[in-house]
DNA sequence: AGCACGCCGACT
DNA sequence: GTCGGCGTGCTC
């Protein structure tokens, strides 16, 4: 008779637990699985041996195995079982998350072999193809030269694909089994004495230990990853580096891919395709990648030998997923070092509370990288200038514009960076103070002078522009503030013969839109550039002489508690773009609170010190990092719905000693597209009980969820980054 | 979340 | 007479 086993599958629907079904044979944890699910029929992964109680015929049975790659590998699912107890988010819907797109579906994929060719025995005898068959016999003489993968000889003939294939079944080629132990690795530069003193620290312990790599743009972070990687790969084993995602450029690949011309490369970036990204997806897991680099969802790339973990730029925020799931790839990067039993460094110049945090309680080590690595280089001298009493033109006090004038008339590259996208090109009536806002949520809508429309840069409406105040009637209605298109007009005024370039996410939205720019920058063409947060981040943009902040005062005094981390990070870093090669740079931050100590810190370069004192704030101001948080979002057409989901929830179950449960309140953005949002803050010293608490109270929410009927959203969000 | 079933209004 | 509106209930 046949064996009748069961199993325990995890199935993406935003239903609790897991389900089990019949199937023929033990299937490994691991496995993937087709079953159906009511009327449809889903992908799963079976997560082990099924629960042995309750009747076999109302269980269902698996429909097919999906065995085209191995069972995923047992620490891979550890780390989902841990994001999603730890997230409290259903193990299924955690799966799908973790897992490529192309393995989402109840279908069997079909893999790449991505291991490159080289010629066989039989193929070195085998007569070239003849000359006039250029692209052919380019092909062929470069495989007589060594192995090729697939993009190589993409690069050489535009039919690679199908020769490689043909030569394959001929029998001429055969694939190469990648080991990159021993490949040849370019020379780096010489270390800085910093740089070498943190390799010797991370190099002198065995398994896991936590770095903070600490040092200014500038200092030579890339490089100790580079060297680090290069001692992983020479033991055969695996690195996985994880980046913000505005970093991960073709730049920063080609200077990995410089460094190891030899080892196969694996780049998880949204620009691939579902096959692509599959692909590059196995390979880690197979272990024919020696580096695997991708932005926060690359944390879930199962790798057969990993051997280190980085995480450049530990700060940003793209880390953190902001639906569905919500993890943070810096957090589980540590997580997965940890059970690895490998080093982890984050790298960054201005490190989070929450790693900042951890240094001081002992569990990560501090590594500073003081100087910059460029000996001549010097930091930028920081003037904050007091515009309380200015006359303004346009948002420029005279003396920002007269920087400018002066660092044009030395041809010097100068940038304007304004602190929010299109912050407050608002349209208001001087007579009756009526101001755009947007009709779908409370944020205002911003004026777009190109599109000669009005949009609103949270819920995306777009209007046109009033003639007249809609209340009042008054046709003077003018912007305030100074959006980063008013001010490009205005330079081009302002500083007679300026070149302005403009860099915001509308400027660089098309494909090859950076590629312009850079071209154009580095070509010499540009005087000023003007642009936003996407400025402050690693682009490699020549010896910027001057920098002009305009609106440093958004992120001073905020609802966020968060703000002014943030904002001393992005002007660190937005500083750190000035002065990079052999000139010392000037960075100029316009405020009407020059006496706000983030200003003296920023001037005294005082990072860590400054670190200091918010970490005093928050511990005070018992707020994270030093407490835990979670939050309770509701949203619902109707905000009477959500509060009474969350009122109904925070009484559904006591919280226990030491965690307090706050709200319902307002989210920062009530109104968002239509839907009205509120919250319960979760608060708690410790971990543990806030965790436990969280776990108890699912089931009350998720029946309260049900009372309170479809028009009702929540979601809860461990350690938020946002309120 | 899907996707069925189910019970009432205006159409080829 | 039926096509289809979306309310509600279930999915191993």
């Amino acid at each position: 008779m046949s064996n009748e086993w069961r199993v325990e599958v995890a199935l993406d629907v935003p239903l609790p637990g897991t389900f089990t079904y019949l199937a023929d044979s033990p299937l490994p944890a691991g496995t993937r699985v087709a079953v159906p699910f009511g009327s449809r029929r889903l992908a799963g992964v079976v997560l082990g041996p099924g629960a042995q109680e309750g009747d076999a015929d109302k269980l269902k049975r698996v429909d097919a195995v999906l065995d085209e790659l191995p069972p995923l590998p047992s620490d891979w699912l550890e780390l989902v079982r841990f994001v999603a107890g730890y997230y409290h988010a259903p193990i299924g819907q955690v799966v799908a998350t973790a897992l490529p797109t192309a393995l989402r579906d109840a279908a069997p994929v079909r893999l790449a072999d991505a291991r490159p060719w080289r010629l066989s025995a039989a193929g070195s005898l085998a007569e070239p193809p003849a000359a006039r068959a250029k692209a052919q016999r380019a092909l062929w003489l470069a495989l007589v030269e060594g192995p090729l993968t697939r993009e190589a000889a993409r690069a050489l003939a535009g039919q690679a694909s199908r020769l490689l294939a043909d030569w394959e079944a001929a029998g001429w080629l055969e694939r190469v089994d990648v080991d990159w132990r021993g490949a040849p690795v370019a020379a780096g530069p010489e270390l800085t004495a910093a740089q070498a003193d943190a390799l010797a620290q991370i190099g002198a312990r065995e398994g896991f230990s936590a770095w903070l790599l600490f040092g200014v743009t500038g200092s030579g972070k890339t490089e100790v990853y580079l060297r680090l990687i290069e001692k992983t790969l020479a033991e055969g084993r695996q690195a996985l580096v994880l980046i913000p995602e505005i970093n991960l450029t073709p730049q920063l690949l080609s200077r990995f891919a410089a460094r190891f011309p030899a080892t196969p490369l694996a780049a998880l970036h949204s620009g691939l395709s579902d096959g692509e990204r599959l692909s590059a997806w196995a390979d880690a897991w197979r272990g024919r990648a020696g580096i695997v680099i991708g932005t926060r969802l690359a944390v879930f790339t199962p790798l057969a030998r990993l051997g280190i973990v980085i995480v450049d730029e530990e700060h940003d925020g793209s880390f953190k997923q902001q639906d569905g799931v919500r993890y943070h790839a810096r957090d589980l990067a540590v997580w997965r070092a940890h059970r690895a039993g490998v080093p982890v460094v984050l790298g960054s110049a201005t490190p989070s509370l929450e790693t900042l945090y951890k240094v001081e309680s002992g569990r990560y080590r501090l590594l500073r990288l003081a100087e910059r690595a460029h000996a001549s280089a010097r930091l930028p001298a920081v003037r904050v200038l007091d515009v309380r009493r200015q006359k303004l033109a346009e948002g420029l006090s005279e003396a920002a514009v007269e920087t400018l004038r002066a660092a044009k008339r030395r041809g010097e590259l100068s940038l304007v960076f304004i602190n929010r996208r299109g912050f407050s090109p608002v349209i208001a009536c001087g007579d009756c103070g009526w101001s755009s806002g947007c009709r779908h949520c409370h944020a205002k809508m911003v004026l777009h002078l190109k599109e000669r429309r009005l949009r609103c840069h949270h819920c995306g409406a777009i209007e046109p522009v009033p003639h007249a105040c809609p209340d009042c009637g008054n046709v003077d209605l003018s912007p305030v503030g100074h959006g980063t298109q008013r001010i490009e007009d205005a330079l081009a005024r302002l500083v007679p013969g300026a070149r302005v370039l403009r860099i915001d996410r509308d400027s660089t939205g098309r494909k090859d839109a950076w590629d312009a720019i850079y071209r154009r920058v580095h070509g010499g063409e540009v005087d000023i550039l003007v642009g936003t947060q996407m400025l402050a981040k690693g682009h490699d943009f020549p010896a910027l002489s001057r920098v002009i902040v305009v609106n440093a005062d958004a992120g001073l005094y905020s609802a966020d508690y968060r703000a002014t981390e943030r904002l001393f990070a992005v002007l660190t870093q937005v500083a750190g773009r000035a002065g990079r090669a052999d000139s010392p740079g000037e960075v100029l931050v316009q405020t009407q609170w020059p006496d706000h100590p983030l200003f003296a810190a920023l001037i005294a370069h005082d990072t860590l010190g400054y670190a200091k004192t918010l970490l005093a704030e928050r511990g005070s101001a018992a707020l994270p990092p030093i407490t835990c948080q979670a939050i309770l979002r509701a949203d619902a057409p109707d905000i009477v719905d959500a509060n009474a989901f969350l009122e109904a929830v925070r009484d559904a179950l006591v919280p226990p000693r030491g965690v307090s449960v706050l709200g319902p309140v307002p989210a920062l953005m009530a109104r968002l597209a239509g839907r009205e949002r509120a919250q319960l803050i979760v608060e708690a010293p410790q971990r543990a009980p806030l965790h436990a608490f969280l776990d108890a109270w699912r089931p009350d929410l998720e029946a309260a969820a049900r009372r309170a009927g479809r028009a009702l959203r929540w979601s809860l969000d461990v350690d938020p980054q946002e309120l």
